[in-house]
DNA sequence: CTCTTTGTTGACTGAAAAAGTAGGAATAAG
DNA sequence: CTTATTCCTACTTTTTCAGTCAACAAAGAG
């Protein structure tokens, strides 16, 4: 099993996503994702891409644009996000299920396998929307995420000052090390 | 949690030790094991040398030396035995417990330390003997490990020819790709 | 139509980890 | 003393990960 950083982006960004898509019916550009994770652009557009692929997200192109949840967060797993991001989830360490019939190498065939099922079967229960609500638990039931004025169609009276910025706006470029993406 | 092949090695081995610790009472030398599972001996005296710091296994220099199970097998499980080759076993990405107070990077912390538990726990339920009695099982009930005669105190009558051999014998050297060890 | 904003893609790079190798020292049996 | 074995540590090679870059495509704003 391949459990990487990628994953965890990937979970995180897609709970930011979960988070804001219920209270604004415009797409989500990734830019503000990045700049409240201290992620880079062009990482987080690799994985997108894959998110997308994986028919997890909807995007919408040009101004305005960004991502959507393809579907209700309730029905989107944790498995789902790892397995569209992370290629192989899978601990067997003898790739996939074939070419096993050689007993001296798979004596412990079924033991990786029934692994992974095991974790496999608990990423697929728990949903992003479980995740989404034990965060807002833990932040004391509040959970309320400033959004950045948008021009957009629905132009509402321009109030509400820029959330979190201060970070490298130019594209790639040099948002270099601002705190030591891996903690 | 790095699952890797050391582990996969490391659990292999002490499977086929646990086989013939049975049978046998002297230890049995690495070099036996390496020649039945095509693995170098170099490699493997280094996962034996974590797996005799973690108790796992005793070991006996000099001519007529080897390992044995520190333990019976039933007491041995392959967390334990994944835990002493493969330093951390691990899922949460955020570097084991602690130093997590910044929200916005460890949205996803109880969903990790949660899987890591849950992988733990599986592997922790798992023993040696529920391994080589499940293989047994699988070999239709007989599983028996041919010796080659070893010079020592109990010298039996001197018959049973060499079980599997016919693998370079030099130290380390060119035992090569003999069947691409990551198959 | 042109500019800007956003997504899309693939190739590239540097660093780190894992996998595997080599050689020598200690130890004990015979 | 010789040999079979564990023990130790340093080294090399290979693979994977994380992250960057550059060029491009679509779509809205003006």
């Amino acid at each position: 099993m391949r459990l990487t950083t990628k994953g965890r982006f990937a979970v995180t960004a897609m709970m930011d996503l979960a988070m804001r898509d219920k209270h604004v019916e415009q797409p989500i550009p990734l830019i503000s994702i990045c700049e409240r994770h201290g992620i880079s652009l062009s990482y987080m557009e690799q994985l997108f891409s894959r998110l997308r692929r994986g028919e997890l997200v909807n995007s919408l192109r040009g101004p305005g644009g960004g991502y959507h949840l393809a579907r209700p967060a309730e029905q989107i797993s944790v498995a789902d996000i790892i397995q569209s991001v992370d290629e192989r989830l899978d601990a067997t360490l003898c790739g996939g299920q074939e070419d096993c019939q050689d007993q001296q190498r798979c004596m412990t065939h079924e033991l990786w396998s029934e692994l992974n099922r095991k974790m496999l079967n608990y990423l697929a229960s728990v949903t992003l929307d479980d995740l989404v609500q034990q965060y807002a638990y833990r932040q004391g039931g509040v959970v309320h995420i400033e959004e950045k004025p948008r021009r957009a169609k629905v132009r509402q009276s321009t109030i509400a000052a820029p959330a979190i910025n201060a970070v490298a706006k130019t594209r790639g470029a040099e948002n270099g090390k601002i705190a030591a993406t891996s903690h």
